[in-house]
DNA sequence: AACTTGCGAAACCGAATGGTTGCATATCTT
DNA sequence: AAGATATGCAACCATTCGGTTTCGCAAGTT
């Protein structure tokens, strides 16, 4: 099972979750009541999400709260610079044309 | 066959493509030199590539040249904004906090 | 102590994924 | 015209993926 970032944020229900707990820290059951699918299936995702630590927990009591560990993110910004440097030539190539 | 951009960039060896492919095109055949797997896997990531508008063709002869959409690639980049305003505002923390 | 709730883990399942081999076709080269 | 080369496509295969159902357990509640 190679898990990295790439992969975790593939999936559409995780980047949704990366979303819905970016600002606030939630627990599996108030993930799953925004889908359609089973708490479990939330829960998967959770797992894969954390093994790749996009996301932490925190227990209090019986409950998790996940929340995103945005310094992960900057993986994939990091991985953008190579063509970030690309696509700001262009547009300076196009400046020169105009 | 749902095919996103973030499907694409899931798997390793596309995203070695793509670097590949960045800065000057390339034929199948020379690209698959860069790996270990048959030509007609690359071909197949070329074509999930394709299918994303990830990556361009173009015909000359009996060759295909593939090159970089570079454009494609900002909407990860835009997907990544919701996110990056929130490590600016951790930043900003940890300034205020030295 | 008995019940309820929040959660993860395992077993299972159909669909998708990444790879291979074996073609067919179009374009060069001789 | 005959052969070599560049490429895409289809069929097949093992593995992974995302989902469900079922279970076990720890932590609250009554």
């Amino acid at each position: 099972m190679r898990r990295d970032i790439f992969q975790a944020i593939a999936d559409q229900t995780r980047r949704a979750i990366m979303t819905l707990i970016a600002l606030q820290a939630m627990t599996p059951n108030a993930i799953a009541e925004n889908f359609n699918s089973t708490r479990q299936a939330i829960s998967k995702h959770l797992r894969i999400l954390t093994e790749c630590e996009i996301v932490k927990q925190e227990q209090q009591g019986r409950e998790i709260y996940y929340s995103l560990e945005v310094e992960k993110i900057k993986e994939i910004d990091k991985w953008l610079e190579q063509f970030r440097s690309i696509w700001e030539t262009n547009f300076n190539q196009l400046d020169e044309l105009l």
